[in-house]
RNA sequence: CGGGACGUAGCGCAGCCUGGUUAGCGCACUUGACUGGGGGUCAAGGGGUCGGAGGUUCAAAUCCUCUCGUCCCGACCA
């Protein structure tokens, strides 16, 4: 490709409503030019990475026995009513009615479009199972989006969906696919980890994330170096305590007076104690009404460990309404001494003695408070965020190390979930009628990609991990106008094209500085410079973008070299 | 949805507080000349409903009201 003819609108500043890296290294670099709040155009250097990304997801999914197929973005109410997520998806679901006033959404994923597929035109055993896959748009109207295109509203997904007779065999598609995504993410040239995740709305037994670690990441990683566990911190284990001796002389359990002290902190410093000693009671309403959740003072509840283990439709913090309700509630002096709602303790209370709650009465604490004696819990379970330090859950003397990740792909088994709602049916060989078991698989395209440059950049630019850059080689004259210097350009150029490698040739009359200054931005892996000063001695220059690394090779000797190098990048 | 900020040429910004000829600057763009190994120099140009509507005023980019858009923090979320 000759870069006069390329369309590369580069910037030498960055855009002002950009924040992460990612995003105004793609805007400079001539990749994406924003239409509306989180939704892009993709220009053709954008572009070609994105397919890319979408081949090699496509190279790995089809080895697994995945089949590709394309979706209408626009989808009618009826099935999400079937599924009961037309109410449940809530606004961020885009809705919009054709010239008949028939409700219809703008697809933020497809499994009722593939269910409705499947149901249709499987009905036997003999028929499953089937691995199903997409690399579309979708959009979610997100409610604030951001950081360019790695959480616009409008985004490019691929998606799978896979169909079985049973849960087995559903496990065995999620563990090829888990590897998938693993060859996937390592030849994108990412580094990742696969998290233990929450499965969140899309809803399912268990589910994974591959998590690109980056500052800008929006989740934060648990993870143990010595085991290798790793979790969403949503749902990263948190050690049981090792048992305590019972006390020979627990104290007796007391009120005290701690006028205005509502908070943890202050509450211990008022008593004099560490923030350890204290228990917070944290209220949550669901649909069944209040109940309360206890942490030792020096951690924070989990409300995503909170609802799983109650097993409820929904969970919120309490609000003020729904506590003024409640007879004896008074912010900041909740406790669980003969609280009659359902009380959940998270493990490491059971290893405190003499501790400290509030009392249910204003300015008031309890002292003394013993969990054999003086509570009565629903059940104790491991229902508080971990931090960094903490002791791993899985192995002796691991430690949780916490860092920010990008989640770039997600792994999901939805049991039957839709099948049931979507009747989506099957006969087994005994010729009686089962729902399918389903397993869905997302990986975000264009978040890849973003991804990638949040791990790979330089103060200058992109730095493009070589299968996902858009050239692998950029041919920069120091002028293209000299006769000779074209000559070399073009030869090389021509060379390098019939040896299958994609090559970009800046043919423009702008000076070198300038074309340099570009060959930085978009990231091409390696660069050609070629002058008038080394060629009279039959030489040309090659630098590693990566590396900044330049050495001079003879010529035409260089155009044999260029593969392997290319290969050592 | 709560809090904060911004909107002036393609991009980045100044001017606004304290209203007053023709609204500026840098980059980019056009033409010409010189130049030619890391965004060169000189000269001459083109490009603006100052986001929109209404109001105050002799006079509004500037003050007031409303509105639209965009970004940030939070809540939310695959």
């Amino acid at each position: 490709m000759h870069y006069s003819k390329l369309f590369i609108p580069t910037l030498k500043e960055s855009p002002a409503d950009a924040e992460v890296i990612s995003h105004k290294l793609m805007v400079r670099a001539g990749m994406i030019r924003q239409l509306a709040s989180g939704i892009y155009s993709i220009l053709p250097l954008g572009l070609r990475v994105l397919r890319k990304v979408e081949q090699i997801i496509r190279e790995e999914i089809d080895q697994i026995g995945g089949q590709e197929v394309f979706l209408p973005s626009i989808q009618p109410a009826e099935l999400w009513e079937e599924s009961k997520r037309w109410d449940f998806y809530g606004k961020e679901l885009l809705r919009i009615k054709d010239r008949h006033n028939r409700e219809f959404c703008y697809g933020p994923t497809h499994e009722e479009v593939i269910t409705d597929i499947v149901r249709k035109e499987i009905k036997s055993y003999k028929k499953l199972p089937i691995l199903l896959y997409q690399i579309q748009t979708k959009f979610r109207d997100e409610v604030r989006p951001r950081f360019g295109i790695m959480r616009g509203r409008e985004f490019m997904m691929k998606d799978a969906y896979s169909f079985h007779t049973d849960e087995t065999d559903t496990q065995n598609t999620y563990h090829q696919m888990a590897q998938a995504y693993t060859n996937i993410f390592k030849r994108c040239g990412l580094e990742f980890k696969q998290v233990q995740a929450d499965s969140g709305t899309i809803g399912g037994s268990f589910s994974h994330e591959f998590a690109v670690l980056a500052d800008s990441g929006e989740d934060e990683i648990g993870f143990c170096e010595a085991c290798g566990y790793a979790s969403n911190l949503e749902l990263a284990e948190s050690k049981p305590p090792s048992p305590t001796a019972p006390l020979s002389s627990p104290q007796s359990l007391k009120e005290v007076e701690t006028p205005g002290k509502k908070s943890v902190q202050e509450v211990a410093e008022f008593l004099n104690l560490p923030a350890r000693q204290i228990v917070k009671t944290i209220l949550f309403e669901n649909e069944n009404g209040l109940v309360a959740g206890l942490v030792r003072g020096d951690h924070e509840i989990n409300p995503i460990k909170m609802k799983n283990l109650i097993g409820c439709e929904w969970l919120q913090p309490a609000g003020e309404e729904a506590m003024s309700k409640h007879p004896g509630l008074h912010c900041g002096y909740v406790g669980p001494v003969g609280l009659d709602l359902p009380v959940y303790a998270d493990h490491e209370i059971t290893a405190l003695h003499d501790f400290v709650t509030g009392a249910n009465k204003p300015s008031m604490h309890f002292t003394g408070v013993q969990v054999e004696r003086d509570l009565k819990i629903e059940k104790v379970w491991d229902i508080r965020t971990v931090h960094a330090n903490d002791p791993c859950p899985r192995c002796e003397n691991g430690k949780y190390q916490i860092k920010r990740g990008i989640e770039v792909g997600h792994i999901f088994i939805l049991g039957t979930k839709y099948s049931s709602a979507m009747k989506a049916v099957f006969l087994d060989q005994q010729g009686k009628e089962n729902a399918m078991v389903m397993g869905c698989y997302g990986i975000g395209v264009g978040r890849t990609a973003a991804a990638a440059i949040e791990q790979n950049h330089d103060e200058k630019g992109i730095v493009w991990p070589r299968n996902l850059a858009p050239f692998q080689v950029i041919i920069i004259p120091v002028n293209y106008s000299n006769s000779d210097l074209k000559n070399v350009c073009d030869n090389i150029y021509d060379k390098l094209l019939e040896m299958g490698i994609e090559t970009l040739l800046d043919d423009r009359a702008d000076r070198l500085g300038g074309k340099l200054k570009d060959a930085d931005l978009i990231g091409i892996p390696l660069q050609i410079i070629i002058g008038p000063k080394n060629l009279a001695a039959g030489q040309v220059e090659i630098k590693v973008r990566k590396t900044n690394e330049s050495e001079l090779r003879q010529y035409p000797q260089v155009i044999e070299d260029i593969p392997s190098i290319l290969k050592d990048l």
